[in-house]
DNA sequence: GAAAACGATGGTAACGTTACCATCTTTTCT
DNA sequence: AGAAAAGATGGTAACGTTACCATCGTTTTC
């Protein structure tokens, strides 16, 4: 491959010509520049980003560490920052943690490596210390979806707590009592957070919080599977299920219906995070639908901003609002007469 | 942020010697080792991988090029490469085309700048040139899903005339007369071999092709939806739809149900690609499946083999069934007798 | 017409790392 | 004991680019 220096001998200029011709034309006689630019085509000459990366400090790499990209949620996530950072000339490396430690830490040493100019981060734990590795070498980071308390960091996330609170209140219009949380992992904030959610809901609503209900898993398929397998062996059943994600609830949902059990008929079904509508022929789930478009958008924007201004800037938190989705996986209790209102 | 220098400084070490303690310890005496490995943790060190792939001419970083992450189709393919690429320490950059020309060969052309170690590449159009200018540059490239007649190029895509063929046969067999073809753009590989299948089945069982069953879209739901609503105006309806893709299919489902037509009753909806049956409660469509996860594994594998081993290889060009898999989407005509035989 | 300003181009060094060869010390062998 | 081999460490240069300063020639200014 051609460097700057075969172009400059071929041209009969100075490498640094070169370099101006690809960076300020604007510097360089026409008759030079065109000389130049002849001798780049002739070589098919591609500028060495490598070089120019170690002299300017810039990677113009962004690293992009979720959980699981499979999940649709994290998609339009990716999708989204992808966009963004297309946008702004930025390329994006995708990274997979599966809220593994390990392998979160590891793709962290690995992109410090790499001097990427900024992480767009999903801590798998709430604790601090792997924010703090990244912070500390001052490289800049915004968190998604999670908050991570003792971390003075950017935060782009959605109401997780208001959006299990509405889904709650959502099963206790319709004549729910016996209503199970399907939590996710404990040590992750939005998990916390909807647990709570959920806890105000019923509270509010005077009912007291038992815990046979609430039942802690991972935010995955086969955990919502196994964690719904097991409640459905004990004695009393819940007439509905909050799945703390979407993933949780369509293992619940598998679980149910191998038990033989119809939703929404024998238990409603509900959840945080909604499915995209043009991926399945008809929507089914009823949801308290985040935005992921728009958290990825937003992350991106604080991202380049602290990357493009570095000095300090206060510490951004964005809290996107969830919406309440009401389709055919809830329905009222069929033993009870209920005023059909919800969301207030 | 401390170079290797300054850990030099430190632990009274050559610059060299701590570059050996990280890439070759044991050439080092353990009392130096330590004395080295002391410095590096206190001052924090981590190495600047942009120096190392200036010297060794290896970035450890693969390029995806893809059209679109958010069709769960090439998210499975995503996530597979992601966990190959780990596997061998390779992070992968992500971009997504939309099919769209000008947007992928910006794209090529900046990763050929950051000296990516290997393309993962899905052209957009059926000509070589983008594969030829990869490799021109003599960088490894696999392309994934689609074939690039004149362009000597290992190619990993699943058998789609093959796939076609079969739900085109199932239709048949089903007695359905009257198969719309919804088919992607004829200048990309898949589209055009899904209309062969699709015709040879027809030739086949002694049918005539018909043109106006014949309608060629994108790979979009957009474009299915709108192609569908079209074929829904005419005088005489299809019995059946086959969609040359999943999103394509679901456009069409959109339009169907909003023309008050049921599935399968009224009309058979069935297409290439799957759903993941994970992502939607209950599985509905018929279709012919590919294995993305698959693609993604043996490309990536393929890859890392140009990458490792330059020399000349053969030319690889791996073809994936697909697998027939019939759910509800699909039913026989009602007016007419059928055997209930399909698949040979 | 001389001084000043400007425009175009080039030389050198530096970014951080490691390959190559050189040097010095220690161990092994006869 | 002396020579040879092995082990440990270091100096220098190079990967490809660009920042900084220097130089040269041309144009502008009074």
């Amino acid at each position: 491959m051609p460097n700057i220096r075969d172009v400059a001998t071929l041209a009969q200029v100075a490498p640094i010509t070169v370099s101006r011709v690809l960076n300020n034309p604007d510097t360089v006689s026409p008759k030079t520049r065109s000389r130049v630019e002849a001798a780049i085509a002739e070589l098919e000459y591609i500028p060495n980003q490598i070089a120019r990366s170690l002299r300017s400090n810039r990677t113009n790499t962004l690293a992009l560490v979720l959980t699981d990209i499979t999940n649709p949620f994290w998609t339009a996530v990716a999708r989204s920052v992808e966009d963004a950072a297309r946008g702004q000339s930025f390329n994006v490396i995708l990274c997979n943690t599966d809220e593994n430690e390990s392998k979160q830490n590891e793709y962290l040493s690995v992109l410090l490596r790499k001097r990427v100019d900024g992480f767009l981060f999903v801590p798998a734990r709430s604790e601090p210390d792997a924010v703090r590795s990244i912070l500390r070498q001052k490289v800049p980071v915004v968190v998604l979806d999670r908050r991570v308390p003792g971390a003075e960091v950017d935060v782009v996330r959605s109401n997780s707590e208001a959006g299990a609170y509405e889904l709650t209140r959502h099963l206790i219009t319709l004549g729910h009592r016996q209503i199970a949380m399907l939590s996710g992992p404990q040590n992750v904030s939005s998990a916390q957070e909807r647990l709570d959610g959920y806890k105000r809901a019923l509270t509010e609503a005077g009912l007291t919080v038992e815990e046979r209900w609430i039942r802690e898993g991972e935010y995955t398929v086969d955990s919502g599977y196994a964690v719904a397998g097991q409640l459905l062996l004990e004695s009393e059943l819940p007439t509905a299920l909050l799945g703390a994600n979407n993933f949780i609830a369509l293992g619940a949902m598998r679980a149910i219906r191998e038990a033989g059990l119809r939703i929404p008929d024998d238990i409603s079904v509900t959840c945080v995070d909604d499915i995209p509508d043009w991926l399945v022929g008809e929507p089914f789930l009823t949801v308290a639908a985040q935005s992921p478009y728009d958290i990825g958008i937003q992350a991106t924007k604080l991202l380049l901003r602290q990357i493009r201004e570095p000095g300090v800037h206060s510490v951004e938190e964005i809290v996107l609002p969830t919406e309440l989705i009401v389709r055919r996986s809830t329905k009222a209790v069929s033993t009870q007469a209920v005023i059909g209102e919800y969301g207030r």
